[in-house]
DNA sequence: GTCTATGTTTGCGG
DNA sequence: TCCGCAAACATAGA
């Protein structure tokens, strides 16, 4: 579910809560997968006293650092939502593992389909480094991800949902940015002209700053729809051009909309407008 | 009830 | 290097 803008909402609701400067009193742990190969007692002797210095995010990690220069990554994976809740709130039986706070609410990691995972740890870059460039970042160049592309022969929907290659791109945003920079998600990497690959640069951190700006994408109105820390939806929906907009007609040209599928991930296109062998 | 798809990631085999 | 497949799970929708 949740991409880069979704996890920078999800980031931004919990300084915004004024999590930071409270203190995790205790911990309990309901379905142990989730964070990973700890033992549950671990997790909890150390988490419990842990004071938040900072909450921050990397790729689609949200990273808690602790003053004790302790750290914990939550991935929310396909489903994961983190909720601030009070602590007399009725649990829910897919709340995996609850932070009790130093001010009588909860930090609650609800996770439906569990692939989510808290990974607390001293040295986060052990996870952090395999992560590629931040897109939105000043030191994310147009220069640096022409030289990535040129590397790759890769197709460009695969290569964009590799996080070691760029950092936060889902298949939301990877087809919404395709569309926008009128890339077929088939082209080969190195085979772009540098024109084009400036196209698909800006229309990455457009998309993504977009989906920021807005709060994140919410779909639909099921339960797995993304919602904040704070249980609010995202207003990026309306901004989709691609996304689940099959046999709606383009924005762009009027074409119907096509899904088809790309390194075994479903795929959003405009036929008309994203056109293969045009670098 | 059945079947398919799902916004993620990882590991394996070819 | 790159690709396809399977798995980790639960639910929604056709």
């Amino acid at each position: 579910m949740p991409e880069l803008p979704e996890v920078q909402t999800v980031v931004n609701d919990l300084i915004h809560a004024g999590l930071i400067g409270k203190t995790i009193c205790s911990a309990d742990v309901l379905w142990n997968k989730t964070i990973g190969t700890q033992s549950p007692g671990d997790f909890v002797e150390k988490i419990s006293g842990q004071k938040i210095q900072n909450i921050r995010r990397r790729a689609k990690y949200i990273i808690f650092d602790f003053e004790s220069g302790m750290h914990l990554l939550i991935h929310l994976r396909m489903s994961g939502r983190l909720y601030i809740s009070p602590a007399s709130g009725k649990r829910n039986k897919h709340e995996h593992v609850i932070l009790h706070l130093s001010d009588n609410h909860d930090l609650r990691f609800h996770d439906t389909r569990k692939f989510g995972r808290m990974i607390l740890t001293e040295n986060p870059d052990s996870v952090l480094r395999k992560l590629g460039p931040e897109p939105l970042s000043d030191d994310f160049t147009t220069e640096q991800f022409k030289t990535l592309l040129k590397s790759k022969n890769r197709r460009l929907k695969p290569l964009l949902l590799d996080q070691s290659f760029i950092a936060g791109l889902g298949n939301i945003y990877a087809d919404e940015a395709l569309w926008e920079a009128r890339l077929h998600p088939q082209t080969v990497a190195s085979e772009l002209s540098s024109r084009k690959a400036v196209d698909l640069y800006r229309a990455i951190r457009k998309v993504l700053q977009k989906g920021i700006d807005n709060q994140g994408t919410s779909l639909g109105s099921g339960k797995s729809n993304f919602v904040s820390a704070e249980r609010q939806q995202g207003n990026n929906a309306k901004n989709l051009m691609v996304f689940r907009r099959i046999d709606q007609a383009c924005s762009c040209c009027g074409s119907k909309i096509k899904r088809i599928i790309v390194g075994q991930r479903s795929t959003h296109i405009c036929p008309k407008c994203q056109k293969n062998k045009i670098y």
